[in-house]
DNA sequence: TGTACATCAGTGAACGCGCGTTCACTGATGTAC
DNA sequence: TGTACATCAGTGAACGCGCGTTCACTGATGTAC
């Protein structure tokens, strides 16, 4: 009986306000999304996970694509922090062929992730903080491309072609690897990284 | 009143048995994709577009993802189609560029079907009908790749890193654009693709 | 050529489901005096 | 320091909706003899 009550006590917040609800609710929109996969998400489902009625998420969201555009701006910037970790190598090849293998191996470890930041349909493209870190992603391996250093000139008006084109091969790599050109199997695609990536990025003049 | 009775007539089938209903049915299920995204389409309103009650469809295609893998099979087909037509030019510069304008081009102009052939969420992506229809796709960029006519001798093991290349960086221009990246506005993903595919695709060593 | 019967293709009403949203509400917090 | 009141954050029951699927059915077609 006692433990009756102390798990009532669990389950019911000590508090009628939640304190941190934009972050549970972000959080837990990410579980939904891993789980069920993008499409399938469902904003009742989201405020089950965080413990709270049908109605809250509305208060800070509006509706199930503002809380999708929050939650695909937060998993672009930790992205965008797998790229600069991955800015590693001394001349522009090594270092491009690591931001490459970066960006692909981000696409497959996070899938529904990944899909979701570029899926026009579930999240609004045009929100300013998306844009932002969509932006910084892209910044990262231009910087790359261009041999600059972290410090380097902010780069405006410049020839934007050889990053774009490698921009283009990278997200073609990834998004091909997802769809299952590669293989639907437990780990084809991630084999498929390993045994065809460099030599496809080695494809790319600078 | 006679009126009346002709448009009845309209409206219902001449025959109970409608004779083509899975074409019609595919037809049907295009318009919807078109109309309302591949995320919205809905058994029912395909079925609803074809005059149709809402079981009948089970009758020849299961559930939505089998018939969704059908129009994807009929799109990809028509895709391959596309770029069969655009295999021209001299050199192998200049056929790679043609072949790769169309890509996008096709993607642009259908770009909830294009969407569609890709989304492993919606399609089975393991249906040897659909996989044929990709396969002919790549196959010819393969050929214009290599340099190859279409009389070609067929490749078999040998090495495919280039034409791998140019598969992944023009169908990552093609998503990117789709994904809004060269702005949402009407018309912007088709002038970055005069703007900027052709330099992209200069970055590509053969 | 005619008849009986099996098979096929489609009907349409009904089901239960999960969804997003609305609504009047209530409990907690912050602020003004 | 204490009190009144406004504002904020979340409730939970209810709504109507479109969906996929089931079901017993019926009309047309094809086949065997």
């Amino acid at each position: 009986m006692q433990d009756d009550v102390n798990s009532v006590k669990i389950l019911r917040r000590p508090s009628y306000h939640h304190g941190a609800l934009r972050e549970a609710l972000i959080d837990a929109a990410r579980t939904v999304v891993e789980e069920r996969g993008p499409d399938n998400f469902s904003l009742r489902e989201a405020a089950r996970r965080a413990g709270v009625s049908p109605a809250a998420p509305g208060h800070h969201f509006g509706d199930a694509r503002g809380l999708l555009t929050a939650l695909a701006t937060v998993i672009s910037r930790s992205f965008g922090d797998a790229l600069e970790r991955a800015d590693v190598g001394c001349d522009r090849v090594a270092r491009l062929r690591a931001q490459g293998t970066a960006y692909v191996r981000f696409a497959l470890a996070h899938r529904a992730a990944f899909d979701l930041v570029w899926r026009r349909g579930l999240v609004d493209a045009e929100d300013a903080e998306l844009k932002a870190a969509n932006q910084r992603a892209f910044l990262i391996l231009d910087r790359v491309v261009r041999g600059e250093d972290a410090s380097g000139a902010s780069p405006c008006e410049v020839d934007a072609t050889p990053s774009l084109a490698a921009w283009a091969m990278v997200h073609g790599f990834a998004q091909l690897a997802l769809s299952g050109v590669f293989g639907v199997d437990e780990g084809a695609a991630e084999r498929a990284v390993d045994a065809l990536l460099p030599a496809v990025l080695d494809r790319l003049a600078l």
